[in-house]
DNA sequence: TCAATATACTGAAACGTTACAGATTGCCAA
DNA sequence: TTGGCAATCTGTAACGTTTCAGTATATTGA
């Protein structure tokens, strides 16, 4: 059953996989040649390059990661380090999809490293800095001042990630503009004559939380509507909670008449809470809402709907790891993306 | 700036990490005696056991998976084959947390290799066999007569499938139980008395396709309805496709009363081409729909529903595959999941 | 007492790759 | 002719691990 070679030299007939020494004995030269010979080195010849080169694509050589890994210390791996209790309706496999694009002619794999809301966010990426499992890596939820980042930074590690930071140092990232979302969504609003707008707004902490809460403020002064504050409660938390809490607030004398949510599985319960109320979506109150997938119209056609591309985002993500993997400067691997304009499926004048 | 060592021996200060050459430095052993101390081999003395663990934690000591791999062929490393054109609202996230949670505490690394819908599905699986890039495979959208399954079985690499397979070869899997769900279903919408029914099903050639029709079918004679045919459509179609064609369905003289719907974006779907045609939920039809995260009750509280864990099927499938390459046999591995029972929100009868 | 055996440990080799430090050849200038 | 040099190619060592084939010491049996 187990037939192995007594032989030290394996260049006789049945082999498992073909290795360089493989390629070494097939075309007579010596490993080190046929290792430069692949890689394109300057100093071989021009025909035993080509020479090589065909002779490795017709037997199927593929180099051995582990030989490599070992050699150099490159793994060809990027990390995708990933919060476990994410919510319903995850953008995950969009990212991982945006990734997995990028990476396909790559002969970098994607791992995903995991870590519960329960655990130091520092710990996956320590993980990682320390067995040098990664050579890149990608990081979400983001903060203004993140530890992760400045980990990675000092320890040299080439990382992006989804959502800026703000400590005054310059690595590669993908964001979206919340901003932007929040003050489109605003004005939309105030087009259609709302005039006390709540913010359903990303969790407290997360960079982008103040992106859309500036957004959200300065749009509120630009139309001159007021805001009815609604902090108890984030896209974070449970879809009971956000529709209690909801309810509780419509019940009030002062209520919204418009709201602005950050995320899709929030808003269902937004609207849910809003209808406990004993209120109506498009008569009562308008939402404007994000969703990265494109079902919201059919949950309620009054709903205003920005779409924001998560897909997209792990592309981007990865082009920019891969780049400083590559050696290109950080600070031109960071890019934004536009919200696009404000969808609506059925008007609320019904 | 690169401060290479140039002594052969790295037995001096500063080290970057730990190799098993600094530990039998550190305890005066041998590397050959470190390294069996630390896999519990038998012929080491308890003491230097002992202490050579002891030391290892200390320094915080983690092999170097590249030098494990080369050497023993072992990556260490899961993969999950992944479709990258999942459909809205995947529960691919779900998979991966519930794959994550197992291998947590293992030494196993999860990486997640993608094929497009245009590949051949084996494609993926060639590639993993070959390069030897895991030790263990995941798949997915599982076929009766499964040439993936059929090929890891004949190249003798650890797999588990989500689904089942009908070749009359046995593999670990996990699966939840379409037959028991349809049956289910269709009792529930009887006892409603909904006598007309259809199903939208998965698609075509995946074996709970299979699974699903005949637990559909089976039931429809005992509760003696009759069934109205639907399948130009399946839920792997698009959100427009499904709409239309329900719409049209549901213009018919003859339509259904009742559905059955195995995916939850495609019941976001069917309900919007059920009311585009001017019917109404939970008067003119009721649905009962397999939810993967619990959302469906806020879109309409009329929606009957059964809930699919992925998150269970991620782990067991993790359970499955880890437990194969532990040795254990392969039809030992094999569960299924049988669903809860249909929740109700609010009654039709309103 | 001697040999046999068990116990505890060890060095060398190998996995596949790349980097370093040559080696060989041919050609040209002096 | 000689030396120098460019152009090609090559052997050896090393990355960190495990396995193989030992070695050395203590223990046992006769």
């Amino acid at each position: 059953m187990d037939r192995r070679r007594t032989e030290k030299n394996d260049e006789t007939s049945a082999q498992g996989r073909p290795t360089l020494k493989t390629l070494a004995f097939m075309t007579g030269l010596g490993v080190t040649t046929v290792s430069r010979a692949l890689k394109d080195a300057p100093e071989i010849g021009a025909e035993t390059r080509r020479r090589v080169q065909l002779v490795a694509k017709q037997i199927g050589y593929r180099p051995n990661r582990a030989g490599v890994r070992l050699r150099t210390g490159k793994t060809n791996v990027i990390s995708l380090v990933l919060n476990t209790e994410q919510e319903i309706m995850s953008f995950v496999s969009d990212i991982i999809y945006g990734v997995s694009e990028v990476i396909a002619d790559t002969p970098y794999h994607l791992i995903v490293t995991p870590y519960s809301r329960s655990q130091d966010p520092l710990d996956p990426i320590r993980y990682l800095v320390e067995t040098g499992s990664a050579d890149g890596v990608i990081i979400s939820r983001t903060q203004p001042n993140d530890a992760r980042a400045r980990y990675m930074l000092e320890h040299g590690i080439p990382f992006a990630t989804h959502g800026r930071t703000d400590m005054g140092l310059v690595h590669p990232y993908h964001d979206f503009d919340n901003h932007a979302f929040a003050v489109e969504a605003v004005r939309r609003l105030a087009s259609m004559g709302r005039r006390k707008l709540a913010l359903l707004a990303p969790p407290v902490g997360l960079t982008y939380h103040g992106h859309t809460v500036n957004g959200f403020a300065d749009a509120l002064s630009e139309v001159g509507a007021s805001e009815v504050p609604f902090s108890t409660v984030s896209i974070d938390h449970s879809i009971e909670q956000i529709r209690t809490r909801t309810a509780q607030l419509m019940r009030r004398d002062i209520r919204p008449d418009g709201f602005v949510s950050s995320a899709a599985a929030a808003t269902l319960a937004l609207v849910a809470g809003i209808e406990d109320a004993g209120l109506k979506l498009g008569r009562d109150v308008d939402i404007v809402s994000k969703q990265s997938s494109d079902l919201l119209h059919l949950f309620r056609p009054e709903l205003l709907i920005v779409n924001e591309n998560f897909r997209l985002a792990g592309s981007e993500l990865a082009r920019s790891v891969l780049g400083w993997i590559g050696g290109a400067a950080p600070g031109s691997l960071q890019s934004l993306s536009v919200p696009g304009e404000v969808l609506a499926y059925r008007r609320s004048t019904d």
